[in-house]
DNA sequence: GATGAATGAGTGTTCATTCAT
DNA sequence: TATGAATGAACACTCATTCAT
């Protein structure tokens, strides 16, 4: 709706998660918008809100999209079909771990989280606590249908997410974020899921 | 040797690895050493070459502890004895990857990684590829001798550090680094550690 | 008739007589009036015809105020009767210096008359030059019926008006104009005017 | 001493007494002093502290001169001789209302006071508890010894001040504060000064 | 070795005002 | 009548740095 508005959103987004939040500039981001600074404050209360809102409108997206997930899960017809990892995982990583937009904030979460409780505890919501939590839902169900050897659901979703994790950290600063360096990261964290599977599956 | 230089560059890491470099002024320093601003100059060319001269002191540092773990690991007499753990990784991970020095100098890089290509190169060479690296070498040995089964090294050496990492990341990360949350470190990554040592190990 | 002018003009009385002119900001006469900045200048050219058309009502106030004083003086009929103040400064301290609106008034206009030159006579002429003039031509009138002692009239008026101008600029800026602070500035007021008047009667 | 920061405090009590804390931008007193504006943060930690040193050097004054004033009161040798004025007004009248530097602090108060609770404490100490608390003490003094007519004193320092305090309103805000004016205020003064003394004189 | 004093470039923010709708 | 959107000019303040002493 507000064309500007979204501008001043997106080319923050760009910027911060390119450069942190204080080494942004509003000048900066007003050049890229082709306003003058003064404007800026007609649709923000100051450069902090904007940052707010920025957060604010990923964890709406992420929390729709997780529970999303969740649902398909818990409402999946048994005995799961076909290949394990597309009904499971794929959806997560392609569509969470691995979206542009997604990327973008974890980079943002990623060089801001130390500068602010509040950061913080996003950032641990949504890099640690709730794709663990999820993958340990996951191994949980697959063990009840007696697809995975059973196991410590939790540790096994730690050996599961720890090395995307390593690789995702690799990705989102390897430099700017192009689609080159996003297929290794694709291919390092395959490698790795495909391993995974064949040493938990039952058989 | 020079005090008020080596002041400065304690009161420099505490802070920088605290807030990261450009959020901490000159005249932070300055508070903590309890000399002018103007005196810096004197010991620095500008405040860049402070965290330079941090950064190289880490790496002279780390380079000679990583020499004398890998010589260790070459000239050790075989059949390797006692503990497998022991004899290989506790002291990178003890005198490493828990140093109260390297803590901090690890904080401020995965602070600063992304500002800067410099300092990204050293963070990837110190944070990832060098201890994937060691694990490698680590777990090529013990193969040879048959003590782990056989596999692919380089993957072991993920999954082996890949927990680790995450570990290592919510420490640094999950506010001051106080022994409290250090001891939980130091478990989760034993913990690992040892299921990790009883799936791989020959028997 | 104006419904909204009338609202914003009484809402930068309220803020400007609190605050001064230029501590009072559009946006805060505004958000009184429950209208968009923009809007104000529908009603007025700029933020300062605002300022100018408050005194320019109040003059039109008081200007007809006094000239009703005035004449109820010069038309009473003689021999004055009953009790001395009531026939003469009743009305003047009542209805002028004690008038809400009036007060107001002079709170911003003893706030404002310094920063600009208009202000500075229109203070001078209601604040001293208008009650000055008015306290004289009462008390010679006074010592022509033979009420009070013959003596100079303009420093009778001095003397008299003083006292309640001190009293009065420490009721105007005591904080918020409250009934019990203007009830202290009237028994202060009343009693020199007492005193005052025991003084100069003629027996 | 510092000679920078003396500058900065005259041209700041100049401009500060004409115009008023607000009005008056740093840029103003920088060009007055010929510094950059970012040096004047060198002595002073923000504008206000300007302000608020100016106010306490002159409490300091001040609060040295009042107490002089009064000691010579008790310490006088009695019974008074000479001129009644001389002997207990002249001083005060000339050395601290009529002073130059004072002069600008009380216009600058009269400016500020209610802006600001602190600034309106000194303002009212300062414009009117501590000078008629000194002129009770006076006559009291005189009473005791017979030279005027015993009568409530608080109410006499009232009577004698009042007037003053409104020649000085007029004089510190009838444009600059020029020579030419100043004795207008004088004369004025003086004028009601030797009235005053006649009427409660006694014989 | 240390510091007092100064500075240029930049920062986020406020404000009165304009103008098309 | 009212407002959404924009803007130029100003503001207080911070910071890394310089340089003479």
């Amino acid at each position: 709706m507000n064309e500007t508005k979204q501008k001043i959103l997106n080319a923050a987004l760009d910027l911060f998660s390119q450069n942190g939040f204080s080494a942004v500039s509003i000048r900066d981001i007003c050049k890229v918008v082709a306003i003058k600074e003064s404007s800026i404050y007609y649709h923000f209360k100051n450069k902090h809100a904007i940052f707010d809102e920025l957060l604010q409108h990923f964890e709406a997206i992420a929390t729709d999209l997780m529970l999303q997930l969740e649902q398909a899960l818990t409402t999946a017809q048994k005995p799961f079909e076909g290949n394990l990892f597309e009904k499971t995982c794929y959806c997560f990583f392609e569509e969470y771990l691995m979206d542009e937009y997604c990327n973008k904030i974890m980079r943002l979460l990623s060089i801001e989280h130390f500068h602010n409780n509040e950061v913080q505890k996003i950032y641990d919501y949504w890099i640690f606590d709730k794709p663990l939590n999820f993958q340990t839902k996951v191994f949980s169900l697959l063990m009840e249908e007696g697809i995975i050897k059973t196991a410590d659901s939790k540790y096994l979703a730690t050996k599961f997410y720890a090395p995307i994790f390593l690789f995702m950290q690799q990705w989102l600063f390897r430099g700017t974020l192009t689609d080159e360096y996003k297929q290794i990261f694709r291919e390092n964290a395959y490698d790795h899921i495909n391993n995974f599977f064949n040493e938990v599956e039952n058989n």
